[in-house]
DNA sequence: TCACTCTTTTGATCTGCGTCAAAGCCGGGT
DNA sequence: ACCCGGCTTTGACGCAGATCAAAAGAGTGA
């Protein structure tokens, strides 16, 4: 599955004249109180549309940096080789999301980028992207999310390496549950894009693990799952594993 | 150790005319090739020096940031405060490197900052390092280091996450190694600054298991340990630790 | 619709590392 | 110089989670 080459089918170009504003992702693109007169330049930013269906690489570790994505549809998930040929994810991207500052140090990129479900992403190419920082707005801007990003994976750093496999799968679900209440999903009823085999590695436990845990939250009736369909029943008693030991 | 209050003490400021470029550092802070026209703005950065004992907080969770520190002297670690009331170490820092962009993301930091031993820092103030960063190079410089340290982080997130216990030891020493080498130090020798508590803590290990495995290690004959200090010798031994399973 | 394959669940067993314990070491303060 | 508290080493033991195994779903293509 995850060793197929890219295909990428490019959609068609944006008109010029479409800009970013109709787009529901555009308070997570881009800062809000852009000033009016920048604001002309978003109809050349948002350039192409990119279709990736479930297994295609967005970009490959080692891939020449080409631009910066936001992620319109889908989900996917980006992974680290490591020096065995083994491969770690380190995160999973949802809508608004922005991939591909991994390529930011240095010119290509540290990861690959995988879709787990039939995405669609903005593109900005690099130049333009590079045209977009000339705005301090902007340039704040990426320096948040980039500086929002390593918080996010030297907690998650923080937690591989402290928690139990149980608290760790707890975090787990009470991550995606806060990442689709931000996007105005519900907290309490969702779907995992990613397998249990997925979520084991990036959690630095097995799949069989993963499974027993899912299991025996529902037998404690913390959760309900049916394959990959999850609802939360009692969204504390998740939260209070974190805080208490195993 | 680590509950003292900061008192922190200045330095005296640099005198303006006294440029950061005699500064052995300047290639680690500054981008090499910043316009000369630029340079005049360089005085006005390096405002104070901060000097900490061992123990001191350069700065704690939560706190406001102030500015951005060039480690000029020293050894320092950064530990990101737990919901469990516990702390766990997320990075350490030597000579050369630049702390205190994890509150570029929100304006306080995320982390705590502590010196294992004397260290000198330099203070660039927040306003300053905004003025910095209006010029390009400052701004993809800056980005830069942001990007590495995720790509830091995030390799170290996934070693964590899947290493055994001696993969993660062998890969510490080689990481240790390879910073004193890219500081113009021997990488066969080196002091750790840290204590095997705090490697533990960082690797995700109890400290029992650290000393045992650096004890096993010796036996091994790959290295000579005594105490904090540290000889390698057989780098392509520790290197093979990482390739091969346990 | 049926085969084929991949995913998931659940059980049984094994083991690496954590936990508990005790003794030696080192450094810093008086 | 001495004492004291924290650091380090080493041993014995137990357990959380990995590994091995097998069978039951779930998804896909012909």
């Amino acid at each position: 599955m995850s060793n197929r080459v890219t295909p990428i089918r490019e959609g068609e170009s944006a008109p010029p004249q479409a800009a970013c504003s109709p787009c529901t992702l555009d308070k997570l693109c881009f800062p809000i109180t852009l000033p009016a007169a920048f604001r002309t330049l978003f109809p050349l930013v948002r350039e192409k549309r990119i279709q990736l269906e479930r297994g295609e690489f967005l970009f490959h570790a080692r891939d020449q940096q080409a631009g910066i994505y936001a992620v319109k549809a889908g989900f996917l998930k980006t992974c680290l080789p490591l020096p065995d040929g083994q491969s770690k994810i380190v995160g999973f991207h949802a809508v608004g999301d922005v991939l591909g500052f991994d390529g930011l140090g240095g010119g290509f990129h540290k990861t690959d980028a995988i879709a787990l479900n039939g995405c669609e992403l903005c593109v900005i190419p690099l130049a333009k992207f590079e045209k977009l920082l000339e705005h301090p707005a902007e340039s704040v801007h990426v320096r948040q999310l980039l500086a929002q990003e390593l918080a996010r994976v030297e907690a998650h750093a923080a937690a591989v390496g402290t928690l139990s496999a149980k608290q760790l799968v707890a975090t787990f679900l009470l991550d995606m549950s806060g990442r689709w209440e931000d996007r105005g999903y519900s907290k309490y009823e969702f779907v995992l894009f990613m397998s249990r085999k997925e979520i084991g590695n990036f959690l630095g436990l097995t799949f069989e693990t993963v499974s027993r845990i899912l299991s025996y939250f529902q037998v404690q009736k913390w959760i309900t799952v049916q394959g990959k369909n999850v609802l939360i029943r009692d969204l504390s008693a998740l939260q209070l594993q974190l805080t208490r030991a195993t």
